[in-house]
DNA sequence: TGCTTATATATGTTATTCGTTATATAACGG
DNA sequence: CCGTTATATAACGAATAACATATATAAGCA
């Protein structure tokens, strides 16, 4: 799960969402970072080695130019990761199991045959 | 979106996996870093601080303990920007759009009134 | 061949991160 | 009140990150 680290610089996020819209050069994805970052070629270089090393993105050879795609799958893990915390927001029910964990004693509506996974709610 | 930021670290993510379960003491939350990867309480109140910042974590005061539970939000956020790269694993036609991002000219099978977000795919 | 373009790596600097030990703060229990 | 418990902050060092400038590498082209 290193994909974390790698996406946590703003440039590399930037980045990433550039090469979601589809194959690019480094020297586009350069002179994107110049434009929005003011970086140097040689800086994006090396964000885009650690989005290599990180497998969120690949790259391959033409000619003297270096194509970049995204690697889903990286982003994928981090979907999957979020998958244990998902029932904390995505039901209507999230607000409530907010409540019951803070120590709430009388949510707001009764609500039974349901589960979530902060303590002091029906399991 | 500092919160990639605040996850990049694997204790971190440690601690906020069990915060999904529900509040913890920052007590409890040292003693798991301290089986987990050996660290100190003062390392492990760091990490906690950083989540506070990062507001991943919020902390509420019990007497001598500090209670920490999970803000769900700050990993929504997470999950609404992978939303724009959904598309590039959620669905059969994942793998079909790599191919073609990639220059193949034959892919497996025909699919038709379908869109993806990689270029040289039908938008 | 030799100049230019495209991109990566080397080097040095500064800022940040992460850990430890030591210490401060505040609540608790006798 | 005092010792203990719970937790945060201070101080410091080692490792890492991120940037710029300079340079290497290799392809493209006249």
């Amino acid at each position: 799960m290193n994909t974390f680290a790698a996406l946590a610089d703003p440039t590399r996020r930037r980045l990433v969402e550039e090469l979601g819209r589809g194959e690019r050069t480094a020297g586009e994805l350069a002179a994107l970072a110049r434009d929005e970052f003011g970086l140097s070629q040689p800086a994006t270089s090396r964000h885009l080695r650690i989005l290599r090393d990180a497998e969120v993105v690949q790259s391959r050879v033409d000619g003297a130019r270096r194509l970049y795609t995204l690697e889903p799958q990286s982003l994928e893990t981090i979907d999957d990761w979020l998958d244990q915390f998902r029932s904390l927001w995505s039901s209507a029910l999230a607000a409530l199991g907010t409540e019951v964990a803070r120590g709430r004693r009388t949510p707001t509506q009764d609500t039974t045959t349901t589960t979530t996974n902060q303590d002091g709610v029906v399991a």
